[in-house]
DNA sequence: TGATATATCTCGAGT
DNA sequence: ACTCGAGGTATATCA
């Protein structure tokens, strides 16, 4: 990894055009070629960069000043021009172990497979991932009554979770054992135009409190 | 800007708990109070970060070793155990003059509103960002005729965009005012895919030329 | 402050 | 190579 602050400007072409003027700035050159230039604020996204896979070409003077090209497959090209050079540095940083997460989408699944009934009082689980011809239902159960109800389960739940649950509830409805089928939306918060969707479409939204799942699934709670 | 190139295991704590095990990380403190931390490849996502605002508290040794928190006003954490420092060094930046951008939707959307007639002859301006209960319609206009149109545009046309379109044609379509409300779709690349469904569906697709557009929007190719 | 739409989204999984 | 879905999405804009 190479590390350089250095008043430059940058120019992107590609998906759009972009322009830097000038100013001093981070730029990061990584094991991978990639390229990232950084300001001094915002953790997360640079001001301008170059994915991987592409390729780096120098053309700088003794003083590092000059042109860098950064290429990729797609013809996409990151130009940035070194005008004066205030640190540069190359460091030996190996492969990074990777990253440990809990607390995802799948983990909810399973907690509410668990619970089948906080959807409703009787309801009794059909199966978790359902097969259809266009990808896996959350949740398959049946209500007090029998009837079949398909759960989509988001962490936020958007528009596009309201399209997807209606995708296979027109499918699950077509078939005969199953017909009909009514659907629930499920997730950690569910966004106002969402529940629009869903009502207008006949599909029920619950918000899901995932600490107070958690905690019905806590053993120490579990007194018999 | 402070660069730190160290050994370091570090632990997140927030909308999930995530660990990072010890391993050689850059780790970037910007003037807004922001950290990340880079491994050696990827250009764009840091492996760990906190977003402004938010407060870093060190508690160092002279080697630099020790524990980084970074907190914010929602209760996340991000705690960084320095093990080993092989580099530390601080640099001034300033505020960054900002990026200049060419070919964005906005830019679409206001040259497009400004050319109505590149829809079609006699067509006429109603508004932009027509107010739905489900998000705002990019152009509403009408055609010579009279007739009601929605516009969806896209700098990539895609399925999505046609399913976005077909949820405002079908809202729309129930006010009896506007009925009957036909929609075009306009982008600078139309996928195949996307032309299929919005065909299926009678939605007219154009695909915009920006630079033609724009050269039309040129003081300098008014002749008259 | 909250809600919404965009993004050179990125990134990974599956086909 | 492409599509689809998730992300600690982040970030800007607008009510």
């Amino acid at each position: 990894m190479r590390l350089i602050v250095a008043r430059c400007t940058v120019d992107y072409t590609g998906r759009l055009s972009a322009h830097l003027p000038s100013a001093t700035r981070l730029i990061v050159a990584k094991a991978d070629g990639s390229v990232a230039i950084h300001a001094d604020d915002r953790a997360y996204k640079p001001l301008n960069w170059m994915s991987p896979p592409c390729h780096l070409r120098i053309e700088a003077d003794e003083a590092g000043t000059g042109l860098w090209s950064v290429t990729n497959r797609a013809g996409e090209e990151l130009r940035i021009l070194l005008e004066e050079v205030f640190h540069d540095s190359e460091h030996e940083l190996g492969t990074d172990p990777g990253l440990v997460k809990d607390g995802v989408e799948a983990h909810l699944q399973e907690l509410l497979a668990l619970h089948i009934s906080s959807f409703g009082e009787g309801f009794s689980l059909i199966r978790r991932e359902f097969p259809t011809a266009i990808g896996p239902v959350d949740i398959l159960c049946r209500d007090a009554q029998g009837a079949t109800v398909a759960v989509e389960i988001k962490r936020r739940g958007d528009i596009e979770g309201v399209e997807q649950l209606t995708r296979y509830l027109e499918l699950l409805n077509r078939d005969p054992l199953l017909a009909p089928v009514r659907g629930i939306f499920a997730a950690q918060e569910i966004k106002p135009q969402a529940r629009v969707l869903a009502q207008d479409r006949g599909i029920e939204c619950q918000v899901i409190d995932y600490d107070v799942l958690r905690g019905t699934d806590d053993p120490t709670a579990r007194l018999f």
